[in-house]
DNA sequence: GTGAAAGCGCTAACAG
DNA sequence: CTGTTAGCGCTTTCAC
């Protein structure tokens, strides 16, 4: 990593348009409180000499970074198997890029990756950390607190009851699942079932208990267990398929899931929407345009969390928790 | 954003420890050449006090940032749609991390955002920079160059024949495809198609290349054009059949133009692999194994491709292509 | 309104 | 081997 020609300092645009190096400074930083004359030359100092200020020597003394972190723990494949993540980063990149500030991505998969993005955060190298995928168990969110960086998680996490400070945004998942399974009900279905998400997650959490809201009384036999992947919605499909042959309806945690379940209906010559009415969850276009049929899901809007997300961060926000709202999408499966 | 609580310094480390600041700071960077009951006590401050090192501080005399930015020029929501991405991402993250090293991650959609980080790159954050997802006339190389940082490419650039000393890691995508295309003729088919990709990208490019080196006398009927897209491939594949019914064989550009095509073949009541084998590339898997029939397909090590990247440019590497290996995932399609 | 001067926290010669 | 010294490039009082 050889170093690149050395970059004009201050110093040398402040002499070239023959003003003091602060002058020239104050310039560069919005140029309040300078004659316009002055404000002139600098500026055309800095053109003709293509200076960029050194952000490393600003941050040393501003103690400021304009540098957010995003912080995705995931240690399974699946968020790189899902749009999802993808889709909020650029909602977030967008965001981040309008107030100027950088994204420094750090990605973990495991204890160790833990320790050190805590060493990371500690570290005060950025002005704040965005938080995604936290596990029920996850020790991150401890270790971010103590290094004492302003953070918005994505998604409630689940040792918050959204009234404890924790600033998170998530999407009205128990809304939206309740939408989903009175819709279901409302097409006359009367054996209507849940394909769970994983249940240590409280997205896969809040969307079992919004099917519970509508159907308080639907038997275990109804629920069974996912993980977010097409692989668990076809396990769990053939299992329900075993266990209750004559569902004719199901929620399933997400798009995922539901793509995995109506592979298994097909292959068991049960007709969807016509024998077995299907819905999903994130409108994730990708999957949910493509199945077949095309996925009558719980739209929402996740590049718009992401922006939210940095939104929230870089306002320095003190509100708890933001939920978003969530749209049911009808397509054909239901 | 507010700031948090006041850090220790160097100082005072070497104060609880009693030696001097510049011992102090052997210590902290690896402790060469200093008696071992000194380490031992200077080890124990930080420990106590819980010092990180200022990075800033640390890169302004340095001039190193132990950060490398990873940018993406993809203007369409392509990259979001499909986990290739993601995966490259991973590689890159893990050989990053395992030297410690940042990623900053630099997204853009539009001509605005070259400029931003043209002036990022040129403003000496980041040690390096590995570029994805160039297209032919994209204007960011020539921004690149000129902010003078190392770079490597993730696919060949189109303006690159491989030797001018650009870096840059690729996939066989030459052989891979003449690779797919043997085996449709090994099967007997003497009717095999192609379906290309973006032809503004040389991944697109040497694919239809590798097509042509096997079947240099197809006709131009059989070759048509997509986009990498499912829809694309759903509208490639409905010409194909509208212009040459009797088709028995379509290597798509990539996994997610075959899963349209095999879309429309299905729709249009052909049987595959029997009427026609579809084979693919990149081996996505989320997409290959979950299409029906399960896609045969050119497999690529995306993350990689990634994790070599991060390698060659931390190492200032100064070989031109890299080019890995692809090899043949046979499934149920072909 | 503008300049002079004092560091921000750290590393890197250079002496000792 | 260890300490002293001199900045890295910038912002920010504080005088003028």
């Amino acid at each position: 990593m050889t170093e690149t020609a050395p970059r004009p300092t201050l110093e040398a645009v402040a002499a070239r348009a023959g003003v003091s190096r602060a002058t020239a400074s104050r310039v560069v930083n919005g140029g309040d409180g300078v004659r316009e004359p002055l404000v002139e030359r600098v500026r055309r100092a800095v053109e003709e000499l293509g200076y960029v200020p050194n952000q490393a020597a600003r941050s040393l003394v501003t103690r400021r970074h304009d540098a957010i972190a995003v912080v995705v723990a995931e240690p399974e494949t699946r968020v790189f198997a899902d749009p999802f993540f993808a889709l909020q980063l650029r909602g977030i990149s967008k965001e981040l890029t309008a107030h100027d500030n950088q994204l420094v991505l750090l990605l973990t998969e495991g204890r160790d990756d833990h320790a050190r993005v805590g060493r990371y955060l500690a570290g005060g190298h950025v002005d704040g950390a965005l938080v995604f995928s936290l596990h029920l168990d996850d020790p991150l969110p401890e270790l971010i607190q103590r290094a004492g960086v302003p953070t918005v998680f994505g998604g409630r996490p689940g040792w918050s009851d959204g009234t404890s400070g924790v600033v998170y945004v998530d999407s009205d998942n128990r809304g939206g699942a309740r939408e989903a399974v009175r819709h279901l009900v409302g097409l006359g279905r009367t054996r209507v079932a849940h394909i769970t998400g994983a249940l240590d997650q409280t997205s896969a959490v809040d969307r079992l208990d919004g099917f519970r809201d509508v159907l308080a009384d639907a038997g275990p036999r109804l629920v069974v267990e996912g993980d977010f992947t097409p692989a668990g919605g076809e396990r769990a499909m053939r299992e329900l398929l075993d266990r209750c042959p004559d569902v004719d309806a199901v929620f399933a945690a997400n798009d995922l899931t539901a793509a995995g379940a109506l592979r298994v209906l097909r292959e068991r010559g049960r007709r969807v929407p016509d024998d077995v009415a299907v819905i999903g969850f994130d409108d994730m276009l990708p999957v949910a345009e493509q199945t077949d049929p095309p996925l009558t899901t719980v739209r929402q809007d996740i590049e718009e969390m992401g922006r939210l997300m940095a939104r929230l961060l870089l306002r320095g926000s003190a509100s708890a928790g933001v939920v978003l709202p969530t749209t049911l999408v009808r397509r054909a499966s239901a």
